[in-house]
DNA sequence: AATATATATCGTAATATTGCGATATATATA
DNA sequence: TATATATATCGCAATATTACGATATATATT
């Protein structure tokens, strides 16, 4: 379907999923990746380095927005983009958190 | 499109991305944590604990297996599910690492 | 006011994902 | 050999994602 049953799974799977999405597609790790290292900020700075058309950065950056990762700032006429650095950590926090839950060596079964 | 150009990006983009496709869905993120904190390992339990069809999830696992988060010993009739450690250091450490890159608190711009 | 610049949104096409019932497969047991 | 059990795969329908050209919007500059 196409269609994700997020009323079965708990607000923490899905807010795990989400953020996620923000580094399910290598587009949105490249830009990710930019932000992060200040090499680029302002939108059109990210086209100029993303093989990608200019509607596609735009649509990358909006699902971004959305998950609350970045978010962008109007600096007339260019918007300059950031990484929202406290669901930065949230994010740091939740797969750290989710890593950790392993516990290596401790196969019982396979 | 829905077709990513994959070849215009890193090999790590991609391998970041894709690991990160393990997580970017509630139901795999139920399956990763059952399996994680040894709840269940064998299929037919890990059906029993998520509310979607056996054939929903047996496709969940498929993926998992794919990315290689995951593999699975046959142990008839039943296979056997857990955590590939290695794959998930190796996740461990990239998204370590992916986070690290932030210079928090560094905002020239915004 | 007209124009240029930067970004967002729209519309569309192609492909991917999610979900499930039905069925296939493969092994153990009666 | 027939049957039961467990899992995988097939086929399909619905929805989501990705990508891009065209266009809209919004602000500066001439």
């Amino acid at each position: 379907m196409g269609v994700t049953k997020t009323e079965i799974f708990t607000e923490e799977q899905n807010r795990v999923a989400d953020l996620a999405k923000a580094f399910a597609h290598p587009a949105r790790v490249a830009i990710l990746q930019l932000l992060a290292q200040k090499k680029a900020c302002v939108c059109g700075d990210l086209v100029d380095e993303l093989p990608l058309a200019q509607a596609t950065v735009s649509q990358h950056l909006k699902e971004l927005k959305r998950i609350g990762i970045i978010h962008g700032e109007i600096d007339p006429p260019r918007v300059c983009y950031c990484i929202n650095e406290t669901a930065w950590e949230e994010a740091r926090q939740m797969f750290g958190a989710f890593f950790d839950t392993v516990i290596v060596g401790n196969a019982t079964c396979c």
